[in-house]
RNA sequence: GGGCCCAUAGCUCAGCAUGGAUAGAGUGUUGGACUUCUAAUCCAAUGGUCAAGGGAUCGAAGCCCUUUGGGCCCGCCA
């Protein structure tokens, strides 16, 4: 609760003096005020304005009168400001108590939105033919940071990676090994789906280009991929699967993980499509174009002036957009689970176990990925098909909400980058292309990044051995690469720019992460733990009330992340969690204070911020070193 | 032609959901602070017709409409 029992006290006591006003229906807020108007802050003078016939101050000031009578313990007193807002000061003794000792413990920060619900958070899902670049990234770390937010808000999550290990583009690569004699082994130990998407499929795509007569290659590939018993398919699964363990490990390395892969090519098999194809037809929801240009196809009627979607071909094929449909059901649990599971084969990070569909039915596993709501993370390009598969499965649940497409922008390149790549784009930015080899791989970043924080922490700590330098420029690099990622608003276009995406100074994730080594040290070297008999009248310096006051904050803006589905709330409190320490430790010392009380109590305030800011951090799945 | 998104300081972005006080950060530029709990830091200065116009409101960066500029999407491809 922490700085939520005040303002909640608060919002008891305005209802109250409301009721007696014999007022109703007024929707006032109660928010932590702006620097310099006390602590709290409520504009409900605003709103009963009209209704009483009285100017807001005044207003303020016979609710202010009045609230002098309400029991309260936490609240020291009000203000009717002139403005008619009316503002309150807490007693901070009581509060400042209130904040430190709930910031111990485990359960701080969390919130019970989702009342132990089951949700689902399906991210990554990239085409299994390439590397990672940055532009999947931003999509991974959305979906992983949003997915533990809501694990913080009470949902029990599940996410899922699904895997189109079946599409035209994993023929495109089959063809490259097939037929234009492509090595199945990278040269100079490149890792394998960086030689995929660097070589063959950006070669491979490249000779469409120059000879049209390989359409034809491309065309029989793919048919024969249909088949899962062809050597075709066989040889495309191993492949894929190759290309997915490289892509996973990028994940794992960037302390993002996931509960369950779902392929394709198994749902396509699985049958599903058929059983949803009869219900959506029976629910009317599709119709059958007996003329037109659309004549002899199964489509979906676009709303407004939108143009028909087609769901089945005329020769009775299903379209891209309709394999997405079973899969949207399965998730929400709206169909009978056609698959069982197994282990995936490798062992993901901090031990979460990964498992993957299968249609072998000697995996006896029975398990349930399914959520009462999903969260399907896809950039806003795929707004139009999210967009018929949201409304469409509002009809199969009557809930308007439960499928909910997570909508971002994209990632682009800067003109710099992009001329770094051998595009010249005269000064504009560049979107990424894989065909077109037009990208920037996540490994190399990380490696960029790693190269740089391994020099920076060296020089700061001559003396350190190698391996804990590598362990911290890790954590720092991977820090640097989520926060970039996370901390703007999901409708901002991120232009990458990767001379710009090195810096550590300013608004990153090491500014964040040096905080807490600041805070570390502190602690290291007081050689004594906090007691918690605290004498709170002794904490009276600003930046010493600012600190207890944003940590007190913590479980306001998980609220507020996750109400609004927006992980950039969290990254926005970290960093001024880091500010407000940062003011505090040039302004106050902690130890040598020669008043053991004191010096007591700022030990308590400065763990109290690195628990939690340890807590915040960790929602962003970014670890804070004790050194750097 | 239709649809979605963006526009706030030189640059990158908060604030907009739920209208109300003094529009905030970072970066850049300029100046200052390391014999001190780590300067990946802090302090100060600088920098704004909140794209334009209109509307509703006691009150708009925020809501409604229009316009302009920019990005993206609209295949019997995936």
């Amino acid at each position: 609760m922490a700085f939520k029992s005040i303002i909640d006290e608060i919002e008891n006591n305005l209802n109250k003096i409301l009721n007696d006003l014999s007022i109703s229906d007024v929707k006032f807020t109660v928010e932590p005020s702006k620097p310099g108007f006390g602590d709290v802050s409520s504009n409900i003078s605003f709103l009963l304005s009209k209704q009483l016939k009285k100017s807001p101050k005044d207003i303020a000031e016979m609710i202010s009168e009045k609230y002098q009578h309400c029991s309260n313990t936490l609240v020291l007193k009000t203000e009717a400001h002139q403005s008619g807002y009316l503002n309150f000061f807490a007693n901070w003794k009581k509060l400042n108590q209130l904040i430190l000792s709930e910031s111990y413990l485990d359960e701080f920060g969390d919130v019970d939105i989702g009342k132990n619900s089951t949700i689902v958070v399906e991210h990554t899902s990239v085409n299994p033919n390439k590397a990672l670049h940055i532009g999947h990234i931003r999509n991974i770390i959305i979906g992983d940071t949003l997915s533990r937010i809501l694990k913080k808000a009470n949902y029990k999550v599940s996410v899922l990676n699904y895997i189109d290990d079946s599409g035209l583009q994993v023929a495109d690569l089959i063809v490259g090994f097939k037929h234009f004699g492509f090595d199945q082994e990278p040269p100079n130990g490149k890792k394998f789906d960086h030689y995929c998407g660097d070589d063959v499929y950006v070669k491979t795509t490249e000779k469409y280009e120059s000879d049209s007569s390989l359409e034809e290659i491309r065309k029989n590939i793919l048919k024969e991929l249909e088949d899962s018993n062809s050597d075709t398919a066989k040889f495309a699964n191993k492949i894929t699967r190759r290309v997915l363990v490289n892509q996973l490990e990028t994940c794992w390395n960037l302390s993002v993980s996931y509960d369950c892969l779902n392929f394709e090519s198994q749902i396509i098999r699985s049958g599903l499509w058929s059983k949803i194809f009869e219900k959506i037809k029976g629910m009317n929801l599709v119709e059958f174009e007996n003329e037109g240009k659309n004549v002899g196809c199964w489509v979906i009627r676009g709303v407004d002036k939108e143009e028909d979607k087609i769901i089945v071909r005329s020769n009775g094929t299903a379209t891209y957009i309709a394999k997405d449909i079973p899969y949207a059901a399965w998730k929400l649990g709206l169909v009978e689970d056609p698959f069982h599971y197994q282990k995936y084969e490798k062992k993901q990070p901090h031990s979460r176990v990964l498992w993957q569909t299968t249609l072998d039915s000697n995996n006896e596993s029975v398990k349930n990925f399914t959520g009462e709501k999903v969260i399907t993370v896809i950039d806003s390009r795929q707004a139009r098909l999210q967009k018929i598969i949201t409304s469409l499965m509002a009809k199969f649940k009557s809930v308007s909400d439960a499928y909910v497409h997570l909508s971002y922008e994209s990632v682009t390149l800067s003109a710099e980058t992009a001329k770094s790549l051998g595009l010249d784009t005269d000064g504009k930015q560049a979107q990424m292309s894989g065909r077109r080899g037009l990208y920037v791989n996540a490994d190399s970043v990380y490696d960029l990044l790693k190269k740089k924080t391994i020099e920076e922490t060296k020089k700061r700590n001559p003396e350190m051995d190698s391996s804990e330098i590598e362990k911290i420029a890790h954590h720092i690099s991977v820090g640097t690469l989520r926060y970039e990622m996370i901390k703007q608003d999901l409708d901002k276009i991120i232009t990458f720019d990767l001379t710009k995406s090195l810096s550590l100074d300013g608004d990153t994730a090491p500014y964040i992460q040096y905080a807490h080594a600041r805070a570390t040290r502190i602690l290291e070297k007081s050689e004594r733990s906090p007691s918690i008999e605290v004498d709170f009248s002794l904490l009276q310096e600003k930046s010493e009330l600012d600190l207890i006051k944003t940590i007190g904050l913590f479980d306001i803006h998980v609220r507020d992340a996750v109400n609004n589905l927006s992980p950039k709330v969290i990254a926005r409190y970290c960093h001024d969690l880091a500010v407000v320490f940062n003011s505090f430790y040039e302004h106050v010392k902690v130890l040598e204070l020669s008043d053991a009380q004191l010096e007591n109590s700022r030990l308590c305030i400065v763990n109290s911020f690195k628990i939690t800011l340890e807590k915040a951090l960790d929602l962003l799945g970014i670890v804070a070193p004790d050194r750097m």
